[in-house]
DNA sequence: TTAAAAATGATAGTATTACTTTCTAAATGA
DNA sequence: TCATTTAGAAAGTAATACTATCATTTTTAA
């Protein structure tokens, strides 16, 4: 892929858009990699600006705080999915099969686009797995949500529960199936590399072929 | 309920077990109401400590850290859960029955049992909620899972997989399925709450109805 | 009953975190 | 080229997440 993507995210998630600034792609592309490498309790303004040769300062003309950072990460992850999901699902065949291609790109994407050169997706993927649910489990969530900040997840939820419509218009529950496809994909992953009892995914086999797999049996008898 | 509960938790998870003396049955009940009042990020044993009348010095005696102590009152809920499921579904007719009454406890057992008088079971349920994932989504998960702080949560698992198995035993996911209730559970009433859009339960009626019933019909289409 | 042991409190101290402020220098662009 | 935007440098602050030491109170067991 030889275009450039820049998402629109909600304005107040950061101070100054870092899409917009050589600075701010650094800052985004080396805070997925210090996440990863650090955990995102252990992750600070501090080490990153160490680790750009830069300032804390700096890091703060751009965000208000670590979790608006992480924030942002998560947004940029659910619009780049959200967009991949509509190009990729658009002018297929039937609404069931439009279904089984978004749930191939929720477990796969990231390993088969990159549409941008300073975030490594397949760490971001990582990172989302890892931390995303701290993302929308927070003190503040009404207010955060009054501002506008979760609008990403939401449309990314809505677009695959509108193709879950079209497959079964009697079907009760479009959206809870839609995000708990989305939550599954990351929790079953999780717990297969980490709490394997948890999960009947086995960390032997190829975990993304038998995650698309499990998934597509889960939202086939849920629609069947 | 008369009966006071004791129960075994990982012993790594603690310095001192709190349920041994009365200083840390105080610790455990005024830690799950300002973990409530002001969210995880926001509580601290130095507030803890100034709300219980005492010093951060003897709260560490108890706790690592806080991340421990989230993790212990996690436990504490598992444990809970997990007693109550195997006491109410002992000697029901068929093994159809028995999940559909796990399936009420997980939604209903913190509203209709009381066993311990140091714990507020709603106000547990509700930091479960809100922080539940934070206390196993952690960069050390690896260590913690080797020194056996995340078997609570593997036994009730696996206590309702095993039920699965019993209803359906040609079906190919039980620890997925299981692990699945317990985590749509929480994060479909956590989006009733907070993020409305990405679920189907509707706040104005009452949630742990529909909640049931939804996980009723999802176990019902997985193994019917 | 008393002496030992266990549990808690009081005080102090440290490194790090999560910022804010102010002022300067470099880059950019109209 | 002059104004504006952008980044760096340095310093400071309140709070967090602990640790250490020593004194006191409470419990327990001989």
């Amino acid at each position: 892929m030889a275009i450039q993507l820049k998402f629109s995210l909600p304005e107040k998630l950061y101070l100054k858009d870092p899409q917009t600034t050589k600075y701010g792609s650094k800052l985004l592309g080396n805070s997925v990699l210090l996440i990863d490498e650090l955990g995102f309790e252990g992750f600070t303004f501090k080490k990153l600006a160490t680790k750009i040769d830069s300032t804390e300062t700096s890091i703060y003309r751009y965000f208000e705080n670590k979790h608006l950072l992480l924030l942002y990460l998560n947004c940029w992850y659910w619009e780049w999915l959200n967009y991949l999901i509509e190009v990729e699902t658009k002018n297929l065949p039937s609404p069931q099969v439009r279904l089984e291609r978004a749930i191939h790109l929720i477990v796969n994407a990231h390993h088969e686009f990159t549409l941008t050169a300073y975030v490594n997706e397949v760490i971001l993927h990582k990172v989302v797995v890892m931390e995303g649910t701290k993302s929308y489990h927070i003190h503040n969530i009404d207010s955060e949500n009054k501002d506008g900040l979760f609008l990403c997840y939401k449309e990314l939820v809505e677009r695959v529960a509108a193709i879950v419509e079209l497959v079964q218009p009697d079907f009760e529950y479009p959206r809870t199936l839609s995000s708990t496809l989305f939550e599954m994909a990351n929790h079953q992953l999780y717990f297969a590399r980490h709490l394997p009892r948890l999960t009947d995914l086995k960390r032997k086999n190829d975990l993304k072929v038998e995650l698309e797999k499990m998934l597509l049996v889960f939202a086939e008898k849920m629609l069947g």
